[in-house]
DNA sequence: TGTCCGATTGGT
DNA sequence: CCAATCGGACAG
């Protein structure tokens, strides 16, 4: 079996440089009888706060859902939104520094079958290509938060690292609220991979 | 306790 | 374009 991804992936200092870094990699989730959910990560976005207008931890917010963004890089931050939706991010940096990674699109790769019955009726590139979606299909919800990445219950594995030539960037999406914060170009996704999220590229 | 709104999605 | 849907954040 290939490696977990070790904590100093996670702490290091520069959460857009994890981001990016973050593309190609697997996100895994055990299934029954010792099966895997997987899926390669082709779309992220990079939260920086205490700084970030967009990020949960704007201006040291510090609140019960909140302070797993305070936990030390390599932690799974899950938050739940718009009243039906999870969102699955990786924690970066030390602990009490609130940045984080919000997976956005991954490629189905381990347990499709499983994404099917997860999200019936949608087409295959249609199961995981959105950061709510992917959370149904690999059966991620809260019960995941503040889990450590380098445990058993959520984790990333290595893989090839992808040259700069086949990632684009661009402002994040959803975060219309963020002022200035608006433009940063910190979602990141695979150049040309049918599984990125749609809307604007 | 009451109000406002969201790091989205799917259907019109 | 817009409704769904409900927990989190914060004011009072």
């Amino acid at each position: 079996m290939i490696d977990k991804l070790p904590r100093e992936f996670y702490t290091r200092l520069n959460v857009v440089s994890v981001a990016r870094e973050l593309l190609g990699k697997l996100l895994v989730v055990p299934a029954r009888n010792r099966t895997r959910v997987s899926g390669k990560i082709v779309e992220v976005e990079a939260y920086r706060g205490p700084q970030d207008r967009a990020a949960h931890s704007y201006g040291g917010r510090r609140t019960k859902r909140t302070e797993t963004m305070y936990g030390l890089g390599g932690t799974a931050y899950v938050f739940f939104v718009y009243g039906m939706y999870n969102q699955f991010n990786v924690v970066t940096n030390d602990r009490d520094s609130p940045h984080a990674v919000l997976i956005r699109a991954v490629e189905p790769v381990e347990g499709i079958d499983l994404m099917r019955q997860r999200r019936p009726g949608k087409s295959d590139h249609n199961l995981t290509n959105g950061p709510g979606k992917l959370c149904i299909a690999l059966g991620i919800d809260r019960k995941l938060d503040a889990a450590d990445l380098l445990g058993n219950k959520v984790w990333l594995e290595d893989a090839e690292q992808l040259p700069r030539s086949r990632i684009l960037s661009g402002p994040r999406i959803g975060i219309d609220y963020a002022e200035e914060w608006i433009d940063k170009p910190w979602r990141f996704w695979i150049k040309n991979n049918p599984y990125v999220s749609r809307r604007k590229q």
